[in-house]
DNA sequence: CGTTATGTTGACCTCCTTCAAAGGCTGTGG
DNA sequence: CCACAGCCTTTGAAGGAGGTCAACATAACG
C-alpha cells in the first residue's frame, strides 16, 4: 500500500463535450449548451491500479462514472477480509448513494488502471431533476447494479467454487477473443466467498485441463464450451 | 402449488387517502388532491402464503408496494433449485425494473400472507416525473434494494453456514421481543446458498444449544447475544 | 385415516479451509 | 550486475464443514 497508490490522480477539468465515451456514460443525452452551463466541476481522474476513490463511511460529495478501466467496490469484514459486492467498468456509476446525502456505502479501489470522472452531487441531483435524459440514465444505472447485485449473488456465490470460478471467468469476459488481465487470487477469493488458497488451486486445474491458457504476463484467454459447461453445475 | 395458491387476492381499489400505512410507502408526499388526480387504478392485493406475484421473464405492467406481509424474490437456478436473492417488507418495492420498460427479473412470492398495491407502470412513471417527493422516495427504494443485495452478498453468503444462519435470524427480526415466524428449511437454505438438510440441522443445533425457542406453532424468540456473537465469525 | 408435504437424523464422502512451506516475480540497494 | 527482501502464487497435508442419499418422523390436509 504505497502511498502513490491511494489516491486517483487528477487530470484536468473534463470535456464532456468532446468525450469519446459520452455515449456510454451518463450525459449521453444532454446538448452542448446543456453542458456547458454545468457550473460546477467535472474532474477527470487517473486512478492507477490499487488507488482507493473512496472508502466506506466517509462523506459522500460526488459520484464517479467509469471512462475505462475496472473498478472493485468491496466491504470489509468484521473477521479482516473482504467481500467484493460489485465490479464496475465502461459507462458504471460508483457512489449513487450520494444523490440522498448519504455516506458512501463502499470501499472503490481501481482493479486495473481506470479512468473515471467525478461528478460533483448538486450537479447530478440538478441535472437528475431538470433533465428526464439524465433521470432516465440514472434509473438505468440503479436498475444495473441491482441485477449485478443478483448476478453476485445467484452466479458468484452459489454452487461449487469450481462452478463459481467459471461463471467468474465469463463475467470477466476472457470467453472473448481478446485476451483479459485477471484480478489477483486474493480478489478472486473476495469475489467469490472463497480462500485466495482455493482460488489460486481452481486457477491451476483449470490450467492444466486446458480451460484458460496464459497468453502473455497477466492476461488469460479462456475455453468458452469448456467453461460454460462447468458453470451449469 | 395448488391453484388458490398461485394468484393473489383482488381485495379492491385502493384508497390511498385512507391508507394507514401510506407514512412507509411511496406516496407519503403526496396530497389528496394530488392523489385524487390518478386516472388509472390502484388495486389493494391480499397475497396469501405461497402466491405468486408476477414471475421472471414476464412482461412488468406495475410495481407493487408492500403493506404488510413478507414477500421473496427468488430467480431459478439451472440445475433445478432457487435462489432468494432479496427480501421484501412493509413499504418495499418490487418490480421497480417496470419502470424501465422491462420485463421482471425475479419470480415474487408471498412467504407470509400479505397485503400488497398493485400500481400501474404509467402511474409511477408519472409521478416519478411530475412530483419531486415520489421521485425521492423511488430512489430511496432503489438505494434500499441496493443495500440489501449488499446484505445478502456479505452476510448471508459469506462463512460458514452456521454464522450466516445466525445473522438471517438476526435480519428476520427475531432477536426482538415479538416472536417471529420463519421460512421454511427450504427457503433458508436458497436464502443462505446451502441445502434444505444443513439448514434443518443447524436450526436443530440452534434449538438444543437454546439459541432459539419455539413458542407456539411455527414462532420462534431468539438469543440476541449468542447470535450476534456466532454471527460475527 | 390414509396421503402428501415438510422437517429431522444418520452415514458417507467430497469439497473447502487451515496451516505450513516452498517457488517465482519485482523492485531496491549494495 | 547480483543479492536480497517482500509479495503473490503455488502446492502439500490434515481436518472439518457441508453435500448427497436415504430412512424416518411429524405435521398438514383432504
Amino acid at each position: 500500500m504505497k502511498p502513490n497508490c491511494t489516491n486517483p490522480e487528477w487530470v484536468g477539468r473534463a470535456k464532456c463535450v468532446a468525450c469519446e465515451v459520452r455515449n456510454f456514460v451518463l450525459f449521453s443525452g444532454l446538448t452542448t449548451h446543456e453542458l456547458d452551463s454545468i457550473l460546477q466541476p467535472i474532474d477527470n481522474l487517473h486512478a492507477a491500479q490499487h488507488a482507493v476513490l473512496y472508502e466506506k463511511g466517509t462523506v459522500a460529495p460526488s459520484v464517479y462514472t467509469v471512462r475505462s478501466g475496472l473498478i472493485k467496490l468491496k466491504i470489509d469484514l468484521p473477521n479482516g477480509g473482504q467481500r467484493i459486492v460489485r465490479l464496475l467498468r465502461q459507462g458504471d456509476v460508483a457512489g449513487m448513494e450520494t444523490l440522498l446525502g448519504e455516506r458512501y456505502h463502499h470501499t472503490a479501489i481501481a482493479l486495473q488502471d481506470s479512468d473515471v470522472c467525478r461528478i460533483p452531487r448538486e450537479v447530478l441531483m440538478r441535472l437528475d431533476q431538470t433533465n428526464p435524459s439524465v433521470h432516465q440514465a440514472l434509473l438505468q444505472r440503479w436498475q444495473r447494479s441491482a441485477d449485478q447485485a443478483d448476478h453476485f449473488i445467484v452466479a458468484l456465490s452459489t454452487g461449487p467454487a469450481e462452478a463459481r470460478m467459471a461463471r467468474l471467468l465469463i463475467t470477466l469476459g476472457c470467453v472473448g477473443d481478446h485476451p483479459e488481465t485477471l484480478p489477483s487470487r486474493e480478489d478472486m477469493g473476495a469475489l467469490l466467498g472463497i480462500t485466495t488458497e482455493t482460488a489460486s488451486r481452481i486457477m491451476a486445474a483449470f490450467k492444466r485441463r486446458g480451460l484458460v491458457h496464459t497468453s502473455r504476463g497477466n492476461e488469460v484467454v479462456c475455453d468458452p464450451l469448456g467453461l460454460t459447461q462447468l458453470a451449469r453445475q
